[in-house]
DNA sequence: CCTATTTGTTGTTTAGGACAACAAGTATCG
DNA sequence: CGATACTTGTTGTCCTAAACAACAAATAGG
């Protein structure tokens, strides 16, 4: 009975965009299943089997996928063909951290086939940074089998990124400030560069690949040693805002505490929720998230148990808020936020819904994030590879 | 260097699709703009001159718009045709308040002809207002001229609806509970009915015909009587959520204050900038807007300075909030915070940077809302308008 | 009045998806 | 085990709709 429609795009379209369309649907189908029978393929699309298989062969010539006999029959009928992304095409992830930097190697498939870390001294650079994200994949690129396609690189950045062009506008774990990190690297390597928020990046993970997996409405909520960050995917779209900032949920005040994060704030959910504060209580000093986690699941004195109550209590103050703005259909938590959730579930979804509107909150879902450590690589390569799939016939892929 | 694009559809498109896609386009082109040069058109399109010439001639046929010659000489060149809708078809906005339900009738091309208020007695239940909407928009339907087409009925509501099937969950100063109000008026007048929350609807308004018009990225605050509520606008897109309830923006909590709004929330936007507050202070009673407006344009005292300054403080923490969250280009104000707003506009906007990301906050602009009392008539209008320009061709439009 | 310019109109071409017919391969049932 | 039903891939044809090209119409400027 009811629609709510959104103001679209203004664009036209001529018979050859919409060749273009198909075969960026087909191509991300692929992707996002990672391998995808042909049936399947026209039965989502609503397309002509015959035309399916037009597209399929376009993008079989370009490189981009490869079809294979399925084994294991799926019923009555002739069996259908197996599509999957062809391995030869990657991406190079770069993760810059405070005391290293790691560049890994993901095929379109979304295997992870190379991971180097690289440690460097005590607050590098972004040139540094670069120089050696730039010898890395230098290196890596020369035990490339032949053939092998690149489509780029994508950067998960600790911090504030303009998107436009790939400027880090402040990071304030690294200490960065204004640095033409896309730039720079792009011209190192010959390679298109991408960047992004890590926290952004992580959400849009979860949201493909993870436990978000078709999910429309979304909120994500990541929690490392600096801060919190967040991302929400609206509408099946990421929300980026006017220049790429969106997404800083760590930063919304909650409180009137005269507390202050990392940026500075007040009363914010990031000067609340602390892993610090945690890491303080147990007496552990530069512990894994796995220690930590450790750690909580086995609290059984009742300070310990009020004190991770207290972190719940103030997590859930930020996600009833989120909760009131998104009406999301699944909050995602990822970092050391997955641990105090684990610790009492039913009580901090509880508290959710205590603090939001009833309508807003009753179909949502908590969950921890499922793709633990390779997030950020899988994450920052889909940059990459949605530059190729938003234009398959035309993008410039780099040979090894 | 970056792009940031989202998942999007998964259909494929066929020949008929496109010019689906094509009518829509050219429409809602003619529609946002309420008149437009067929040359604006090819230019805003890409499409072809032929293309478009046949595309406005199916519109034609249809009798959603009209084509007339130019007035006003547009520089070299044959002058281009004028196209704008047709003034035959309108839609009904119906307006439910806490003491009246008022009907309106608005044509395609943004002109309220027709306005009709009811007075209600107090409190009235969603059954009085659906037979006093039946009965305005059956006497009106008697005064069309022959030939109007009628796209539907759009119902702004003060409170929570679920989008899908046009259900009223919760409007807590109207008291109503679980009303199945879309399919009741749906049946008493024969028409398409569509339900909307009254500031998201505010917020289309003003995207599309206000102060926001052609703003991708954009955060509206609405506030009334009823306390405040919201929308947001993000890559063009309204965020809904997952079933409708997205925007309660009011709802967000922002202190430690145990002050409950109107949905016994503490702490929240809502609780904190009160129409009320004011009233009292003014000594005002039932005043409307615009004598609230005078009243704080004309403040002296310290103590007025002061509680408004106050209001404005509250705000601004929601405002930050919403910056670090959504990053958008434009935050509009209606409602009561216009006056607000109106009262010292620097320093709000400097109280919102400072409790924002520098990032996030540095291009966001504040402006009031530009269409006062049309704003609820406009944004409901639009939901049967939508649903006839995403489907011009096969739409059932129904005569008076 | 003539030319340059822009736009609307009309007839033709073309790209690409739909459709139909057939071949290929699997499961089920007698 | 063979016949049948069913599903899918392939190939050739059809058809829709956008692009294109040529021309006519209407304006401004010299």
């Amino acid at each position: 009975m009811t629609t709510n429609s959104g103001a679209v795009s203004n664009r036209g379209q001529s018979s050859d965009s919409v060749r273009q369309h198909n075969l960026t649907t087909v191509l991300r189908l692929v992707h996002l299943n990672r391998k995808i029978l042909r049936s399947q393929l026209t039965a989502i699309t609503g397309l002509n089997r015959s035309t399916v298989s037009a597209l399929i062969s376009e993008l079989e010539e370009l490189g981009l996928v490869v079809e294979s006999e399925s084994q294991g029959s799926s019923g009555v009928g002739r069996p259908s063909l197996m599509v999957a992304p062809n391995e030869y095409g990657v991406a190079f992830s770069v993760n810059p951290e405070i005391d290293a930097t790691t560049v890994s190697v993901v095929t379109l498939s979304g295997k992870v086939i190379d991971r180097r870390r690289k440690l460097m001294g005590s607050h590098p650079s972004p040139e540094d940074a670069i120089r050696v994200s730039a010898e890395v994949i230098s290196e890596m690129r020369k035990a490339f089998r032949p053939g092998t396609q690149i489509a780029g690189v994508g950067v998960s950045v600790p911090g504030q990124v303009r998107t436009s062009d790939g400027v880090i506008r402040y990071a304030p774990q690294l200490g960065w400030v204004e640095s033409a990190f896309a730039t720079a690297l792009s011209q190192e390597t010959g390679l298109n560069v991408f960047l992004g928020n890590d926290a952004s990046l992580g959400c849009l993970a979860e949201a493909r690949f993870g436990t978000a997996k078709n999910v429309n409405d979304l909120v994500f909520l990541f929690a490392g040693s600096g801060g919190i960050g967040g991302g929400v995917v609206s509408n099946g779209m990421t929300v980026g805002g006017a220049a790429g900032y969106a997404g800083e949920l760590g930063h919304m005040k909650v409180s009137s505490s005269v507390r202050l994060d990392y940026s500075g704030l007040p009363g914010t959910l990031e000067s609340l929720v602390r892993r610090e504060d945690l890491l303080d209580f147990f007496k552990l000093y530069v512990a894994t998230d796995e220690e930590l986690a450790a750690e909580i699941r086995s609290s059984e004195s009742s300070r310990a148990k009020r004190l991770i109550h207290d972190q719940l209590d103030s997590l859930a103050e930020g996600l009833s808020n989120l909760v009131n703005i998104f009406n999301p259909e699944v909050i995602v938590l990822a970092g050391f936020l997955t641990s105090l959730f684990e610790f009492d579930p039913d009580y901090l979804l509880s508290q959710v819904k205590k603090g939001s509107l009833a309508a807003a909150a009753e179909r949502v879902v908590i969950r921890n994030g499922a793709l633990g450590a390779d997030l950020l690589v899988l994450g920052a390569a889909e940059l990459p590879f949605d530059a190729l799939i938003s234009s398959p016939s035309s993008y410039s892929l780099k040979s090894a």
